[in-house]
DNA sequence: CGCCAAAGTAACACATGTGTAAATAATAAA
DNA sequence: TTTATTATTTACACATGTGTTACTTTGGCG
């Protein structure tokens, strides 16, 4: 029995993610919350105790999902397709990065916060896994020079999800291209 | 006549400059940047307005100052000098794409940030030309294909600049690294 | 010394944000 | 229809931020 609800947890975090990302941490607000959910702050307050729960809460939710879906790829195909599965999956988590990047400032109003930090930072190492086991595949298979230093490619490949599209390629295009500049490079030949 | 100065132009910049890499737009405050510079909110108030006008200026100042360190690229050097040089430069400009970034979400509080954002635009313009000249100058040295598209590379390019560091690697090797991955990729031969 | 101009501060009014407690609204079951 | 239960809102106290005004400090010059 009781009242309906006016919003799910899905309308909560779909909320959350799309202020985050516009105002950036500083600027993310349970009034603007509140409103994008039509719905008064203090209603927001019967879920959780402060900003700060209900964004490491966030956080952590976006980061399991993200875990599971990069553990998903499938490392049985040729270095190639596997690079291909990976960069489809990371532009579905185009957003990821910069959000991962705003918790460690988030405050430790309270012992639960720092414990669920120390949780993201855990599966922070966890998501990237499957890029180093990428990495290790392609030196593996030839493709990589051993050389290389794993914490460099990992960066070079992770930041390149951030190029922009300014010339408005189609995704599937846009992501070809990308593939072939973290394969060859710029280099002509 | 009349009293020292606490604080000079040049104090002012390199206190906004940290605070703002340090907090984001958002987070960044007159009372923060007074406390900075062991100064009161309002002496600040006494050379700006308000904090739009500032940062606006602020932003002009930095990208002025980053126009002439990249226009000053030789590009009568060899395709690879070039592209050394061009990423020397721009480690030096580190945080300028962050606090670029910030621009757009400046408040038109008054005609004159609506005119300076203009300004910055245009000069925004100016910063990607000796990055497009590279470019074509690698085409026509015959070391990138003429059918790769500019902004793509263009945004490549600038992206890599963020690469964390995690290895640890010397700047000199780390540069040197990553123009390699520039020209290269990953690939081994 | 005494004046005056530049530089700085304190204090005010106002706006926006946080978190809480008491009151109200909506629904299902008795 | 009454009641119990859950969801939501209103109103409050408090904190932090902005921009302004009146006042104070400091230093050179006649």
């Amino acid at each position: 029995m009781g009242r309906d609800k006016k919003f799910s947890t899905q309308d909560l975090w779909q909320a959350t993610h799309e202020l985050i990302v516009e105002t950036g941490y500083q600027g993310f607000s349970m009034s603007l919350l509140a409103t994008k959910l039509h719905v008064s702050r203090a209603a927001i307050y019967k879920h959780y105790p402060n900003k700060e729960e209900l964004l490491i809460e966030f956080m952590v939710e976006k980061i399991r999902y993200s875990v599971t879906l990069l553990s998903e790829i499938d490392f049985t195909q040729r270095f190639e397709e596997q690079l291909r599965d990976l960069l489809e999956r990371m532009f579905q988590l185009k957003d990821l990065h910069q959000i991962l990047g705003m918790a460690s400032t988030i405050e430790d109003v309270s012992p639960i916060i720092t414990e669920k930090k120390q949780i993201l930072s855990t599966m922070h190492h966890k998501l990237y896994a499957p890029l180093n086991q990428l990495i290790d595949e392609g030196k593996k298979q030839g493709f990589i020079a051993p050389s290389r230093n794993n914490f460099l490619l990992l960066g070079f490949i992770f930041q390149t999800i951030d190029i922009p599209n300014h010339a408005g390629l189609p995704l599937d295009t846009f992501i070809a291209e990308i593939q072939d500049l973290i394969l060859h490079g710029i280099s002509n030949k």
